[in-house]
DNA sequence: TATTTTAAGTGACACATTGTCATTTGTCAA
DNA sequence: TTGACAAATGACAATGTGTCACTTAAAATA
């Protein structure tokens, strides 16, 4: 977490700063960052950023996360609209991601961390789907979801649906930046993808 | 590729740097890794590193290559002992990569590498299920694939059934590191989303 | 064998980056 | 006005990277 005086400066300056970091990390992926580089592009000495943050992950992982919760939001509203059906949550979760692409920094940013995804990473991702962060993670969604229309009432089965179907909407995304699909492509393939999961790979 | 130098180097002298950079590499995840470390504790000066290699990575991902290749082979005969039977044959080799799990450096090396999953990273692990590196991936294993037990035909849905599968089985590899399940409990896990994968998260 | 040519080995160097810390600056309450 | 405390600052030590001019060794040729 960013120290107090983060918190604490002018508005205009935490922005500015803000900036520099996104650009930064639009730029190139976390590891290849350089603070350097912020600072430099934020116009303020090396020892204000330490004022302001552990280093280089602190101030990553606190921008990363201001991305996500804004989708956590968004997923529970979804969920919550169709009803408790998971798979049509996240299909319009994901169909709306696309249409409402960001701007471009906003992309790099985005694209630049699911293509370096550590474990940390990609927590930070798929906590989108997973309830409020202090909570127990799942218990909230779990609660949500429409039993009646899946194969098992089971908690712990239903712990690893979701498991499954988050795995695949992560990889969804991850194909999407890294083949460059065009959105047509990127939402057929997601269909298809969630009609397999839906009725199982297998006869019965 | 590492460069040609570096194969004509005497077996010994050879064998000796990649176990120097194995300790690194089991050490730290490849972005903390440094040559510094790796000529110093093979007792190389620094110049010699570069006549062999391109950089770290260079290194870090050959290292990978042999390490996977060994699996695929693996994969390939269990999909055939399983007469195409896509999940026995995962759900083996899940099996025996739990049961056979290599000595400390090596098991390492394979935690810092999934826990640390670039995209680039990712892709040398599935490449075990992918088939052939020249030919055309999946067609290989596509074609190995027994379809009588599946819900389609369809090439373009077989594809996705295989990426369905690899990214389940790739997220229960890494949970299993990162959470540092017992070798039961990674079982448990990996069972149950098999069967839900077979028999689909809906009712029909 | 002597000489030339080619490949490999070497480590000092220039440059970049990180995190720290002693010092300075600014602000607010007494 | 002054003292005290938070914040700002930038020079510095430490560590790392990739290169390059030079040395050494080996192989080819005369």
């Amino acid at each position: 977490m960013p120290k107090q005086t983060f918190f604490n400066l002018p508005e205009k300056k935490r922005q500015n700063l803000i900036n520099a970091a996104e650009e930064e990390f639009a730029r190139v992926p976390l590891h290849e960052a350089s603070i350097a580089n912020i600072v430099k592009s934020a116009g303020i000495p090396r020892g204000s950023f330490y004022q302001y943050f552990e280093d280089k992950e602190d101030i990553y992982f606190y921008l990363l996360k201001e991305e996500t919760d804004n989708n956590r939001v968004k997923f529970f509203q979804m969920l919550e609209r169709h009803d408790g059906d998971i798979i049509n949550a996240v299909t319009e979760f994901y169909y709306e991601f696309l249409v409402e692409l960001p701007d471009d920094k906003e992309f790099d940013f985005l694209k630049n961390a699911l293509l370096n995804v550590t474990h940390k990473i990609e927590d930070a991702f798929t906590a989108t789907f997973k309830g409020k962060r202090d909570t127990g993670f799942f218990n909230e969604v779990i609660e949500m979801i429409n039993k009646d229309r899946l194969n098992t009432e089971n908690d712990t089965e239903i712990y690893h649906m979701l498991q499954i179907v988050i795995a695949v909407v992560f990889r969804n995304f991850v194909e999407k930046f890294s083949k460059e699909l065009s959105d047509d492509e990127a939402i057929e393939h997601f269909t298809i993808e969630m009609n397999l999961l839906k009725n199982g790979l297998y006869k019965n």
